[in-house]
DNA sequence: CGCCGCACGTTATACGTAACACGTCCTGGC
DNA sequence: GCCAGGACGTGTTACGTATAACGTGCGGCG
């Protein structure tokens, strides 16, 4: 069914998809250079030192170039039996920490000629549609935040090499783990507030099932166990600026003593924290403290800016990448412990 | 929501990666299910009505599962000469608006058995390295946003049916464009201003060469064109927090009469702008409207959460797929043009 | 009765690449 | 003078799948 002539004229340009595509082959590539297919794989591939002469491996290349001769992809996964491509899998892209965890992986991966493909639509898919129903055809190897709870499910059965982000380093089904310091980047923010002179302090934790959210809660009890004046609570709340306003309001109007800082767990909290604050009148950083973690791009958007943790997402993903291709490579990557930096901004100063 | 089980203990199971896998083909499903190869195939396949009795159909079907058998993808590639993926073409993932477009055309393809792979490391892997090189083999058709020019400058010669996002719908090279209907969003919130009552107004202009772009400062300047009183400006900026804080800076104070708003041509910039305005001891909204565009998150957690325009990204991406599925099946998709939604929030009230 | 289709299957390719197993010279050492 | 071995190539195969082409019987229709 060709489609309806409209008014607007279309030349003779691009065509909608009935191009058929006459693809240069290697064999094309060596009849142009007078070679057999065979030299033409192994000139474009790089190992004819002793096997073709320069002369002809010279022929070959500059063949293949005028004919922009691109080798197929499937062909040649198929021939090898590898893919040089990992599977991503990730809770959430429009989760900033996500989607910076997908860059660096990326990027880590293109260095040495690897392809990243994400879960596909992370958040909400059916599990009507298995995505790893070929998965090791398709696929080297996979990187799963352990947060990815749902979409790890999907994937039992798959013996494939698997790193394991944000995650326990004793969990025993994945090749490596790699996570950033998490408990440090707690404990410099909780020495940072009792610097400060900071004792009651109220922790909003993110109500996630998550190794590095148990880790966050962990770390900041014990940050805080050997200060004998500390008045400490806990408030529960989902990991949205909304759940920290009002786990932050619940926390500075409930009766007794008000906390003088907010120790919470993502950025998100810290600036649910932070409009909780104001709606009360009070002023951050002057009546309440404030700090965050991750140092999402929001960080530096709210007004004060907030002193957080940053993690280096990017680098999580890179490291991820980097063990998976040791672990293809038939090595054994050790698990990974990333640095973090500690951010002091504008959100966090003496207590009033 | 199980607690982490670590008492669960899984022995002999994961080895790092000397796994020799023993792949089970199509064959072993037919001899175990004793039939030929191309009768699984057939069956597999679902079009075996009338070529295979229903009672060997169902040996086949309960061998492949009791094998585990998983097609092999690159082989299936190879024989179809289409893999069922597509390329989305984005100048940064960390970019929250590209995040979303992302995601709606994953959930797309996935509705179709297709799949969404993206450029590799979108923001600054080296010209060095072509990620086009197979790009005709590994690819059925390509999504691209004309954000991110030198990604698409990389593709040049490449012949894949092309969907391009915020683009000009006269672009001769795309096979189909769809836009959220930004000129709209732009007046609409002209409008709003105008009906508060405002007249001094700068416009924050993103100075990206893209067409979106363009046609934003194109629609402000048409909706303020017949209004007689207003006294209009304009500001350049690039697209980040950091620079909507400079230039409302210079705008609020410019020599002679302060706008009374200013309208921002992304949610960054006016996150920006707020800071500014509070830094000049200005309060937002009661001294100075801002507004913005996109309806990032961030739009929500600063204070006061921000009067913008939602873009509907995920719709963007998911029309964008279906356009490229259409075009797949030979058909001629139209330009596309989604509607955008006026959000009235705290960042806009009546001009002192 | 003969032959056409239909239901059921199987055999035999072909997709494009990488690499193994062979060949053929040519050069040099003894 | 002869053979070992390196340089230089080519023929062939296999990866696993989808499908065109090719048989079989068998019931019905002319």
């Amino acid at each position: 069914m060709t489609a309806h002539e409209t008014t607007h004229e279309q030349p003779a340009a691009a065509r909608p998809g009935a191009t058929a595509a006459p693809r240069v082959t290697s064999r094309d590539v060596a009849r142009a250079a007078g070679v057999s297919q065979a030299a033409v794989s192994l000139v474009l591939g790089g190992k004819w030192r002793g096997r073709v002469s320069p002369h002809k491996a010279d022929a070959v290349r500059t063949a293949a170039r005028d004919l922009g001769y691109r080798p197929n992809l499937a062909a040649r996964n198929l021939r090898m039996g590898r893919t040089r491509t990992a599977l991503l899998v990730v809770p959430a892209l429009t989760s900033e920490y996500f989607a910076r965890v997908y860059t660096g992986a990326a990027r880590a991966a293109a260095d040495h000629g690897f392809g990243v493909v994400l879960y596909p639509s992370p958040e909400g898919i059916g599990p009507a549609r298995d995505p790893f129903a070929s998965a090791r055809a398709a696929l080297d190897g996979v990187i799963a935040s352990s947060m990815a709870t749902d979409a790890l499910t999907a994937m039992r059965g798959e013996e494939l090499p698997l790193v394991m982000l944000d995650s326990d380093p004793d969990d025993a089904q994945a090749t490596a783990t790699v996570n950033p310091d998490i408990a440090d980047g707690v404990r410099r923010l909780t020495a940072h507030l009792l610097a400060l002179g900071h004792r009651r302090i109220t922790h909003l934790a993110a109500a996630i099932d998550s190794w590095t959210f148990h880790v966050r809660s962990a770390a900041f009890a014990e940050a805080l166990r050997g200060v004998p004046d500390a008045d400490v609570r806990s408030e529960p709340a989902a990991l949205s600026v909304e759940a920290g306003l009002h786990a932050a309001h619940a926390a500075l109007t409930r009766p007794g003593p008000r906390p003088t800082a907010l120790l919470c767990d993502d950025d998100l909290l810290a600036a649910g924290a932070c409009k909780a604050a104001r709606r009360l009148g009070l002023r951050v950083p002057e009546d309440v403290s404030v700090t965050g973690l991750d140092d999402l791009a929001l960080a530096m958007a709210v007004e004060p800016e907030l002193t957080t943790v940053r993690l280096p997402a990017e680098e999580v993903g890179a490291a991820g990448m980097r063990a998976l291709m040791t672990a293809l490579d038939g090595g054994a990557p050790e698990p990974v412990t990333l640095p973090v930096e500690l951010l002091v901004r504008g959100s966090t100063a003496p207590p009033p």
